[in-house]
DNA sequence: AATGAATATTTCGAGAGTCGAAGTATTTGT
DNA sequence: ACAAATACTTCGACTCTCGAAATATTCATT
């Protein structure tokens, strides 16, 4: 059985830490938490359009077109339209950009590695289980809420050849 | 060394759920997270006045303003002046703020339990351990950049049974 | 007891971020 | 060839946040 009232009074005290993670970067730097995703996300694919950078950081197409707007203007980002399908937009990293997402990621890195330092090896060894376990749980409880489209999906016609 | 790569691909992936608390909440109700903060900080002291308020969920009075007078639109909080010093307001739970609170409690405590029940008791005692690291390192970070309120940082234990 | 400084809070106006609905441009299907 | 589908943007409304100025009360000093 868990004791509730420490536990809790643990996470309140610091869980708050958690909720800013743009506060934990160093750099001098002011992106929105949609601003970081969508930086990182196109420094992982290299390329990435418009519904799938909606689609990954969870927000509609409307509001994903001003973020990267703010992006480009900041010059970060850059657009071009596909050429094969010119409805198509794809954004890329300018310099700029790569070089920002760099030193951010070596700031996240220096954190990791300080937590990495600072557990034994039988401790990083289970890290990586717990990680995966504590995700699951996450990823299972929140299907009832984002996934109403997904069961739609499901229950969709059936195309037959 | 860590695997940079791995590591970050596992961390980016999943990382966006934690950011986004108020999703976790399976209630079908629409708080910000400063009203969240606020509810479960008048939960747990009874009565806060406006700066205490505003010191604890790291904002500006202005801002307190504005969230606690949301909640007590929204019937959740209630407002009074205090009788020995009329300049201070005071803020409790209403009964129905308290059922609200209760409610998001127990859906914390749920996630808390299966992730508990999910982890052999090697693990559990680890991720204390890992916890409190974490936290610690969160902690040194950041006093740079905030202030140094987090006057007494009261490491407590949790205990389990 | 009077008054200026200090304290606690609110008001106001502006800015950032988000979103749904309607609009534009391009491609697909028949 | 042309209506439907797709990819995206624009627009207006709304929420949340914040700093500066305003208000109200108490404290300190004379």
């Amino acid at each position: 059985m868990l004791d509730y009232t420490a536990l809790t009074d643990l996470f309140f005290d610091n869980i708050k830490k958690l909720f800013y993670p743009e506060e934990w970067i160093t750099l001098d730097l002011t992106l929105s938490k949609s601003e970081i995703f969508t930086m990182l996300l196109t420094d992982r694919h290299g390329e990435v359009i418009m519904s799938q950078l909606a689609e990954h950081i969870g927000v509609p197409m409307s509001t994903a077109t001003g973020v990267v707007e703010r992006l480009v203007k900041a010059g970060y980002i850059k657009r071009e339209r596909s050429e094969s399908d010119r409805r198509i937009v794809v954004i890329k990293l300018t310099d700029n950009g790569q070089e920002l997402v760099d030193k951010l990621k070596s700031n996240i890195y220096e954190y990791l590695q300080l937590i990495y330092d600072a557990l034994t090896e039988e401790e990083r060894q289970l890290l990586g289980k717990i990680f995966f376990k504590v995700f699951d749980i996450l990823n299972e409880r929140m299907i009832g809420k984002t996934n109403e489209s997904d069961e739609k999906k499901q229950i969709r016609k059936i195309e037959i050849d």
